[in-house]
DNA sequence: TGCAAAATAGCACGATCGTTCGTTTTATTC
DNA sequence: GAATAAAACGAACGATCGTGCTATTTTGCA
């Protein structure tokens, strides 16, 4: 993944950041990641566009203010959210992958993450998915950066589709796009079959078909 | 799809209507479809839980209180727009492909209307998708209607696949839910990559991503 | 311990929301 | 055309939203 989004957010204010850096982590720092820690659970729930500042002040038991102050407006709280959901997506799904063998071993871990983290969105929502929906036509700094962050994750499995091709675990010929579209499209009728529908055996139908699209593009036998 | 949505939802206030009935459509009526014409195109656009009576009224140029008293709460008028998008649906994706024959032309044609009603909702959105991610956890009458009417097409597309097999289209063994699931997939994933990642060659994949669950599923070569 | 700065709280603003109510306009029937 | 019912309007309500502004509290360092 890599695309390091920049920390620090605000980087005014502070002339010499590094003459004091006493404390691991300064007060406000660490309040700020408990509302964003608080945030991204409700925004799990009720969207992007959901999440209110009242709402979210009650959650962290602090007053609106308080919570406005560290973010300055709503959209950066909503970039704020967008970021730390993308780190947490590149620890839990993309870094663990990584220690698997190039090719198919690796490609298949990471789908199985991937998968998982969707099974648990079942319950919590995933804003991805709630987020592309609620900013597909609203223009802005949060669709950027939410695009910006879905585009990094295809781009990885993308990459990770194409090592399987040098590797030799897939024909040389294999579409790496259209495959990707495939497998995309089981995560999202996961998520909309077992969230919104409620539908029984979802979980088992994306595993299937994952394993459908790998025979169909030629995949060789096993990892 | 069957499963006809009972008209004339206020049905009180008259006792006798056959004794009245010289007009073809009472004002009322007449305009109630106006307003959710226009509440259809506008709930496309900023999704059902955007829709506001405030900026309807607008569109239809009408006044708030004018466009209210035709539903007595929004909760109905997002009703009214589920029903009259599920009534669009079936005309335009399910009636036509009913003139084509059963088994594989009529799947094939159920698809491709599908996979076209998409690709113009590319740029106007779908309320079955925009629906499912805005109330997937909010409990409802509202969320019951867009789960009926998503079910009834889901259904309509599931029994299509059970007569290819009892045609002899498809293997007898087929598994109609796994290729459901992997057909709807890619209808979402058309949908998230064109409209919101604005990917080129969405569409032609989602074509292609059809005739390989086809070939996978074992359908035989012609229809 | 005292002092400056950062962090948080309190309060109020304009805007918008769904909804209610009383009135006025429009349509239908005799 | 008069009488009656339906339809549309206009204004106001309480609530909630994001956001500024000014105090007050808390923190970090001398």
């Amino acid at each position: 993944m890599s695309d390091s989004h920049s920390r620090d957010p605000h980087p005014s204010s502070v002339e010499d950041a590094s003459r004091r850096a006493p404390r691991a982590q300064a007060k406000g720092q660490q309040t700020k990641a408990a509302i964003v820690d608080a945030a991204l659970g409700l925004a799990a729930q009720v969207g992007l566009e959901g999440l209110s500042i009242g709402a979210l002040a009650e959650v962290a038991q602090m007053s609106k203010s308080g919570v406005f102050a560290h973010f300055g407006s709503r959209e950066e709280l909503q970039i704020s959210v967008i970021r730390e959901y993308h780190a947490r997506f590149e620890a839990e799904v993309f870094a663990p992958a990584m220690a698997a063998a190039r090719g198919l071993p690796r490609l298949r871990m990471l789908f199985d993450r991937w998968m998982q983290r969707t099974s648990d969105e079942i319950v919590s929502g995933c804003i991805y998915i709630s987020g592309a929906v609620e900013f597909d036509d609203r223009p802005g700094p949060v669709r950027e950066a939410l695009v910006e962050s879905v585009q990094i994750w295809l781009n990885a499995m993308r990459r990770a589709i194409v090592a399987c091709k040098t590797e030799g675990h897939l024909p040389a010929d294999a579409d790496e796009a259209q495959m990707l579209s495939e497998i995309h499209g089981l995560i999202l009728a996961l998520h909309y079959e077992a969230r919104f529908l409620e539908m029984p055996g979802a979980v088992q139908r994306a595993h299937r078909g994952f394993a459908n699209i790998l025979r169909l593009h030629g995949a060789r036998a096993q990892d």
